[in-house]
DNA sequence: AATGAATGAGTCTTCATTCAT
DNA sequence: AATGAATGAAGACTCATTCAT
């Protein structure tokens, strides 16, 4: 607890000179972690790649740490407005669109910037930067499940609590593994296909009957 | 390909002292890479763990990689024999039950040692190791498609490559997610039944039908 | 090319407090290569002796070749300057004149600090720090060569190209090893008469006759 | 003096099987040296590539430097019949025949093992090896003195013992730089000439007269 | 506010040598 | 006599961080 190294920025940066600093090397930073991962980037190089010297770094930020989680931070913010604009719409809609507006939030969101989604997904734990990104994710599910909730008279699921997991689960792997492993499913026309397989999936899925 | 260090084990290690040695060493590569990542796992550190001096790791593997590379040489022979175990009996058998015996596989194969196993996904690329986990990974994936194509009769799908995409991943998911976050759906009675519910997700997919 | 370590500083260290501290290092390190040699002389023991941190040293040398390197320029640069006074007045004197002053030109150069340019001279081709120090001896033959070829009727040689390898070898080794394994023909008044000496082998040889 | 390490082989190693380590051992010793210098000439790669245990190999040689010594030896023993050999026969001969026979010795002397002589000629003072060397090189010194002495008459120098010093410095330097940098004045037919042209150097300069 | 020189713990790795088997 | 497993000091080099200017 006491260890770990401050994690908050350290100025508020008000004036425009630091802001432009602190984004310059926010920016670096990511650029950094994304190329090299997280220990192999340092902040001699961050300092560098920003045109800054390393002094003003530490003037502006305690640790690397913290420059790490002002990226996680940076890129949660990026995350949530892409998803809500995706999703937030489709709140009242019959569960068929609302499925379907969940999986375009999926696809988008892992559009976002994958390769750093990755770095920060990855060394998240080991540092203390889940804050964001987790409570993205938990924000995420309680979304979903209060939405199986309100239509659960169109739906045929034992467990909703089991069914939002499943459900969560699934369109954030194949979307996940479709952005990166399978471009081509997601290619120009095809895009809707793949959505509408993926929304396929899921409606047989809470709709249950025979199986 | 001149640049990788070698990866290779140094010696055969073939007297017993020797052989309890490397066992060591592997055992210890493995907790510290779990416990610390990989950049963070030190060699001295592994010796010290190991309880053998810096100089007797240096005569079992000429590098950090290599002692990395047998770790996940011993994780892959470990999942294997897992994975086998749990899904070749049903090669022969109707898609239900082939599908739950997959489903099976995948819970056992995720169940082996989750936290190394990530790490060694996650590391694999930036090391040279990718090739057992990787060709495990292959392997898998076109057993699954073969197994598609033999039962084409009992499924109505459009695209069989993509159907294969879309089980392995949903499976490998799901199955990854209730080891890793909800160890509650896998104590005692209700491993079947959430066994049953991929099964029926999967196959409700597969069988296609009004969706 | 692309394996060998940097070789070339790494700032241009314009303060005047860096200044210094890479005044110390590259002396330092003349020392202990004189001392230990070029393979035991280490890093750590360079800094040490420079009264600067290992990270310092880093900071302005990539690599301990760098440093050699900067030791072999210094050095040659050194020879250059000694040489240069000492020969360059007698390019246009008559050959008895500018034989003797090649002579004492050979002297100066072995004075300057024999026991470095041993080393220097021995290490440079398994490092890449020839450079310097080898276009230095190319430069003085090619020197010495045009020299005969502007003298050619004093002298009577059947193969200039020959010629100038022989005194140029000759006046190197017996320079060489005066001031190193003869100091007391070097020593005082007795300095000319063994500048006399070799001076006078030299012409004989140059100017040929019944043999 | 207590620090260094022992130097003389530990055993007489009389039997045959013995005697062929011990041979394999100095030969490996030497091949490694010429490759890759003292320093990094180890003992388990001397013992590998003798085809010995490095056990073995501590039990013949107490240290590194013994086995260095051991070849040093050996090669001063080489260099001395070959020396012997080229000159011994004209101790009695006239001054032109026995400078001839001294400058083919000097060829023949560095072509023994040129490499070899190097690296042995650049670490002997490092180590305590020089004794062999060392001990060969004042030999032939006071045997061309002794030469010059007992030919006084056909002669005309002032100070016979600097005679000796030039003479040897400038047919050791000539003969070395020949075999070692103009491969071309040796080759076939022009060895002779070469031969000739530094006898030709040292006889003006012994027989004097106007210079 | 900014700079960048300085620090030193810690990293991977090699190698001469010993000693139990 | 021979083997080879084990040792650990030491080497080259990196990097997060501090602080005098």
């Amino acid at each position: 607890m006491a260890r770990r190294p401050q994690t908050s920025p350290r100025k508020a940066a008000s004036q425009t000179r630091s802001r432009s600093t602190v984004d310059a090397l926010v920016e670096a930073t990511a650029r950094l972690l994304i190329q090299d991962g997280y220990d192999r980037t340092s902040t001699n190089r961050i300092a560098a790649l920003a045109g800054v010297s390393i002094g003003s770094l530490y003037q502006y930020f305690p640790s690397k740490e913290a420059l790490v989680a002002a990226v996680a931070q940076r890129h949660a913010e990026d995350l949530s407005r892409v998803v809500m604009a995706a999703f937030l719409g489709a709140a009242e809609s019959p569960i068929d669109v609302g499925i379907r507006a969940l999986v375009m939030a999926g696809i988008a969101a892992h559009s976002v910037d994958p390769a750093l989604h990755r770095i920060l997904a990855e060394e998240a734990p080991r540092i203390g930067v889940l804050g964001d990104i987790d409570a993205l994710q938990r924000n995420g599910r309680s979304l979903i499940r209060g939405y199986l909730e309100a239509h659960r008279d169109e739906i045929d699921v034992a467990d909703p609590d089991l069914a939002a997991f499943m459900l969560v689960t699934t369109v954030e792997a194949l979307t996940h593994a479709a952005v990166l492993h399978r471009p081509d499913v997601l290619a120009g026309a095809k895009a809707g296909q793949f959505a509408d397989e993926v929304t396929g999936l899921v409606l047989r899925y809470l709709r249950g009957g025979a199986s």
